[in-house]
DNA sequence: ACAAAAAGTAAAATATATTTGACAATATGT
DNA sequence: ACATATTGTCAAATATATTTTACTTTTTGT
C-alpha cells in the first residue's frame, strides 16, 4: 500500500522526490519506492526523512 | 548508543531476548544487536517489535 | 559455590535494501 | 501542441540487514 502520508508531507514542503532524496542522501528511486509502498526501508532512513519533513515516525510510518 | 527504551519495554513484558525474537520472527542476535545499538533494522521489524511490546515507533525508536 | 538461564559477541553465509543508469509515462506551464 | 519537470518502473550491481553456528561472559536462583 502506498505511503500517502509521506507523499502529502513532501508536498507540504514543496519538494520533488529528487529534492527530498538529495536532502536525505539517498537515490530518487528509493524515495519513489517508499512512497509507492511494498518497500521496507531502514529505520535510520525513515528517521532522516522524518526530520527533513518535520514529522515523527508515528506520523509518517506507524500503522495500526 | 544502546536502545534502553527497548530493553525496558521488553523487561516490562517479562520477555528474554530469545522470547522477543521468536515472537517477532527474527533471530536472538538481531534483537541483541538492536538493543546494543549501532544497528540499523528495517522499519517493518521495528513495527513488529513495537506491536509485540505494545508501544509505538516514537516511543521506542524516535530520537530528537 | 554451583548450575542454569540469559546476554554479549564474532565469522561466514544468505536475504534484501539501496544504487546506478536508463527509459517510458504522466503532469505542469507557456 | 509543445517543452520541461516529475514520476513510474526495470535490470544489474553493490551495500548492508539478518541468519546460522558457536563460544564466552554475565545474571539469576537455589
Amino acid at each position: 500500500m502506498k505511503n500517502l502520508r509521506l507523499k502529502a508531507a513532501r508536498a507540504g514542503k514543496d519538494l520533488s522526490q529528487a529534492e527530498l532524496a538529495k536532502l536525505c542522501g539517498v537515490s530518487r528511486q528509493t524515495i519513489n519506492a517508499i512512497e509507492k509502498g511494498d518497500y521496507n526501508p531502514t529505520i535510520q532512513l525513515c528517521i532522516t526523512i522524518c526530520k527533513v519533513l518535520s514529522k515523527t515516525l508515528d506520523e509518517l510510518f506507524w500503522e495500526e
